[in-house]
DNA sequence: ATAATATATCGACACCTATCTATGCGAGAG
DNA sequence: CTCTCGCATAGATAGGTGTCGATATATTAT
């Protein structure tokens, strides 16, 4: 249920469209935040929000130089998550639904 | 922009940990409420407003058998979501980055 | 018909979220 | 040092979310 709960937590992070077009403009490369910026009607401090919120679930990283930052996908993290949803929408051995299915309902 | 925000749902169907764990476990087959509804430290009418969310999304649906609703994964839906998330974390042709990363920044 | 059972819906509550404006803060430029 | 610029943070606000108890609905059993 731990796991459940951690990846969750990604889910969330991309459960904004907003965000879930940003990932899609990291996958190609690093990004400063100015450049993200430019392709969407929102305010920077609410750019800033969306940042944060994926930084700290671990699918993105910043890194300062100079005045700008620069934004990058995190490849592990994304891969880890892509297995993750794979393996939940697999029928799999060991699974939670606790193999008592074909037990008569209730 | 349209495409996200459809998408963008199906993320927010998944990122609760108890929506993620039944539909882990729908994985495996389908499954009546009152077996799902066993496995959790939930009430009866939270299990319905998740199951609701779920079937809302497409991801899954319900089939009603007398007195009890059996619901199951839509493969499908499960497949496409798949493939979005490996297109919005992977690299491509024709990405709404726009190919201008190259420009000096800012 | 009446009772019991499975599920859905309603109304309420505490909490979270996306957005904005205003402001702070660090890095470069003059 | 001071000004400007890029970005983060704070505070406010409207709306959404997960949960519950109470209740409604529908189906099967008596």
């Amino acid at each position: 249920m731990e796991r459940y709960a951690r990846y969750a937590g990604l889910f969330k992070a991309l459960s904004d469209p907003n965000r879930l077009m940003i990932v899609d403009m990291l996958s190609c490369g690093e990004l400063c935040a100015c450049k993200i910026l430019e392709r969407f009607d929102i305010t920077q401090p609410t750019l800033s929000h969306h940042m944060k919120i994926l930084c700290d679930c671990g699918l993105v990283s910043g890194r300062k130089a100079g005045k700008w930052t620069y934004y990058s996908l995190v490849e592990k993290a994304a891969q880890d998550f892509k297995d993750f949803l794979n393996a939940v929408i697999t029928a799999e051995e060991n699974c939670v639904c606790g193999a008592d299915n074909n037990e008569e309902c209730c």
